[in-house]
DNA sequence: TGCAAAATAGCACGAGCGTTCTATTTTTAA
DNA sequence: TTAAAAATAGAACGCTCGTGCTATTTTGCA
């Protein structure tokens, strides 16, 4: 379904021979930023709480024009849970490749992964508002949050192996237990400091990961 | 239904001098019968998608009749709050106090957590839910949710002062380090069993617990 | 048993929601 | 420059929401 969206990732821009103009849609142009209004609106109040009105008055469109470039609210959800993938992506994997296989790329992942968690403590994180939103509510929006997150836990997954394999990490442990315990420190840090405003919660992951 | 809570809020129940019979007065019965059901809804939906003709509709009440008992939908939510943070300290704090202070205690309510925790993959937990729903949201519904957590947070870090104390546990650690930690695990269980359906979850938690 | 008080029902309100339909404006390509 | 196509606006729909108001029923006590 939505071969419009695919082709938006790949293709939206053209540039012409003469290189002076740049024929950009002008339709793609308005939903990228209608996607970019909806990701700052559905951190801070959830994917749940995006209502398409309130889209409307923040990029100053009529409701229906916001609409149009999704056919439906879930189609919108999801398409802001990709935008929201891409940016994980861009900003805590893919510099991460640059460190060494092992403990010092693993670190790396940590590092980004709670830097942006400490942006996270103002601005919210989808994937965990979502987890709660979504999860005994059956349906795309649902999978493709999930599979976004699974996308991400696998590549901790592995990185972990690498560093065992690099004898950096004693082996006993398995690679699913330091994951999940990493991830339960992202989670309590979540938790306390943009909840319960607890300070200090940034030292006591960052200590925990320390094991 | 649920006599143990009408009795817990103190002076609902009234007997009269010959002693013969109890005199509770309907309204209150009706309110726990209602604050039940609603802890029920909340519990899957979160305190947000609680609403007053679902609720209605469950009791076999009408709107104005469930309404009339709490004001507002604040009220309302509050009440659950409330009923939940009584249930949590009945079946997680108090059982534990019968154990010895120092590990054995902290233990038991890790334990006790675990299992409350393992029940609400299927149900939900609204201490979790609630945390996101309400993390940006300022207002009393917020407030009697950090008050309730924090209520709870505080009696682990005492336990696990207390195991310290009793040498049952190395002192170098802070004990708002470990009661961080545990936070951790028991979050990551909720997240990895109750959304992405992990199985396995839950021995990870407890061998995390286990250091 | 009767009467005041409490509990509950019924109805209506204004607002916001996602969505549909049609008209109008803007953009694109020949 | 012009005609087709895409983008956007505007109004209206059926629905659900919390809440207020006014009856009506049920309860508890003298």
């Amino acid at each position: 379904m939505n071969v419009r969206h695919i082709t938006s990732l790949s293709q939206a821009s053209q540039v012409a021979e003469d290189g002076s103009s740049r024929t950009l849609m002008k339709g793609r142009q308005t939903k990228a930023a209608i996607v970019d209004a909806a990701l700052g609106l559905a951190s801070q109040i959830g994917l749940e709480g995006l209502s398409i009105g309130a889209l409307a008055e923040v990029t100053g469109m009529s409701k229906s024009g916001v609409f149009a470039h999704f056919g439906s609210r879930e189609e919108l959800q999801i398409s802001v849970i990709r935008e929201y993938h891409d940016r994980f992506e861009s900003e805590v994997f893919y510099p991460a490749l640059s460190c060494a296989r092992g403990l010092p790329r693993l670190q790396s992942l940590f590092d980004n992964w709670m830097q942006r968690t400490t942006t996270e403590i103002d601005s919210g994180c989808i994937y965990i508002s979502g987890a709660v939103e979504f999860d005994d509510r059956p349906g795309s929006v649902r999978d493709a949050l999930a599979s976004s997150v699974s996308t991400w836990q696998n590549a901790l997954q592995r990185s972990v192996a690498q560093a065992q394999e690099e004898k950096h990490l004693t082996a006993v442990a398995d690679p699913l237990q330091v994951a999940f315990e990493i991830h339960g420190l992202i989670l309590a840090l979540h938790y306390e400091a943009r909840f319960l405003r607890n300070p200090g919660a940034a030292d006591r992951a960052r200590k925990g990961f320390t094991e």
